[in-house]
DNA sequence: AATGAATGAGACTTCATTCAT
DNA sequence: CATGAATGAAGTCTCATTCAT
């Protein structure tokens, strides 16, 4: 990849974190990016495939953690309770969107309007995280340390709870009332007794 | 309000929600309504100003039972447990969904890039919000029936639960392997747990 | 004529004047004289036969006191001298234009883009005047009070140092720097020494 | 500036000359040069940039012998007399406006409506203008040349003589009846003979 | 590979005019 | 007579895309 090539992934990700994808002109994109404006199409045939160069891969990064060859067979062994692997991803997450919240405001904004992102998302990223997560999820259900609730339906609470926190934490970034230590806690503390077998 | 004004609405309300303001025309939307493009100019002197008309009733329609001037006085004391509060909520809020999901989403993809409309939502709608439930919660805390977290986390935890379960009842509609019943008492059941006050 | 129409038209000269007929649009002027856009239109089929409402009747008022019936035989006789008949042509059109600035403005402005206004102008008044103008100039020369140019030159000298000077005078209204008076003296001293006969 | 550019604003100057900047679309400016109408855009980003580009220069291309640097000082000196000083810029301005019709209209019918040009006509160029002329025609009054009038006034009594002068010409271009030398030297004489200092 | 002038389809918007009330 | 909602043609301007250099 040029250098100009990736001046113009990170001009369009920048643009279109903040104005959306169809509200940004390629023109935009070729001024912060620094090159004329047929650079841009000497790469990406078209707007919607620098679109997707930039959201496909990004949908992937997203959910990295989980697509670990190692995943299954490694972390399964490491994670002796369900608080352990909670903390884990919530950390290695939110670190991750720290520094990659453009990649993950272009994918929630445009995974509405674009089916092959819906389908990428779904058939081949989310069946995969599913199915791993399911074998691990069933061992800490057989642990007792989860009830015996569906996997896709633990997977959910988990992660709106984590998706609620991640985006109070965005919205009130400078706000000085905000604790982030504090609201973290509580948020696991909420995932871990809403998750509690009951005896 | 003339009937081609009501067309024109309901026909942006769909387009909105289908395509996103940005990538909706003007032209689509007239020829929706079935009344010429200049009709929508007479009523909306911009193609903003129509979003706005639409957008910021929904805010307020989004937020509408906490908004409700008895929602203080009479629902406070309508309510013996935060259960039977949730329920209620959570139930009418799903059923407001059903019938206007396309608000919903219009609000919720346009929200990120119109200042005016953050500015209602936050300043005007979310303090009311927040202060009125602030004052049923803390009743409900001091029965021992929620956690001492703040009331603002309190509310994160149990939109964020809620909407997980919008979002993902909205995605699988079609699908039969979807029990509604199951699912939304297996999210009530954990935010409950999950804000269960440890003994 | 009905107050509605009155209010038309003078809504409609005073639009005209200011930013010029093309950049004026019917529903401002509607806006302005307190009337339904539609209403106009019953009473002018279309925008330029309001314009025309307002210009022909303009060209004539413009040229008023040369048309009138008495100019040839009455006023002839009047005047002694050239120079008391410019005074009183002078003092009697600077004092019309004061009343009259917009639709001077409008005939001016609208003149070179409209033929039958020209040719109002040209045919039908304008040899009217120069007919007349041209007995009485004869009468002048005949006294040796005017050099022996062609009437249509010393009229287009006379009006075009009137005119500089009306011009001029609307350009400095608000500047306390224009002794009027004096150049109203200065422009009458100079037409008159410029149209002496030369001994 | 390219060849198209200059297709662009030969056929702009001769839309906005003939049919005024107003009536003018810029979709006629585009088919008569022979251009896409973006293209038009690509190079003058409103309709009004484009006059702009037109009017400014031509405003100072109308007054431009009075700007050259060397009018003071080297002009001063050629001309020994008034007389001489009048003939060469009435004989150099007509040939400028009979190259130049277009522009001066353009200038001419734009000027009321749109106060960046006149502000460009008053402060930058007519101060200079009159400063200039004014050293000139203070010198003129020290030979006994002209009268002892405000050189304002002087000014304004010469242009508008060859003004009036300039449209009549314009008007009976094509009229047999129009005797261009004579009317020009009648011109001069009244202007000369207007501004003879009384002995 | 890179440029940026050129394009033309189509975006939003304005406007003179009509017509049912 | 008066209204003002409705119209659709036309206006200005934007944009993704192409192509000669």
């Amino acid at each position: 990849m040029t250098d100009k090539q990736a001046r113009i992934i990170e001009a369009a990700v920048q643009m279109f974190a903040e104005k959306g994808y169809a509200a940004t002109s390629t023109s935009e994109i070729a001024k912060r990016a620094g090159v004329a404006e047929g650079t841009i199409f000497r790469h990406y045939r078209t707007k919607k495939e620098l679109l997707m160069a930039i959201a496909a891969p990004a949908v992937v990064k997203l959910l990295a953690p989980f697509l670990l060859r190692e995943f299954r067979d490694v972390l399964q062994a490491e994670y002796a309770s369900f608080e352990q692997f909670l903390r884990a991803v919530v950390a290695n997450r939110i670190s991750f969107l720290d520094r990659n919240i453009s990649l993950f405001r272009i994918v929630v904004q445009e995974l509405p309007f674009h089916p092959d992102l819906q389908r990428q998302f779904r058939d081949i990223v989310l069946s995969q995280v599913l199915e791993r997560i399911g074998g691990l999820f069933d061992r800490f259900k057989a642990m007792g340390q989860l009830p015996d609730w569906p996997n896709g339906a633990i997977v959910r609470l988990c992660v709106s709870a984590v998706m609620g926190y991640a985006v109070a934490r965005m919205l009130n970034r400078s706000s000085p009332s905000w604790d982030d230590e504090r609201e973290r806690e509580t948020t696991i503390a909420f995932v871990l007794k809403g998750l509690t077998p009951s005896s």
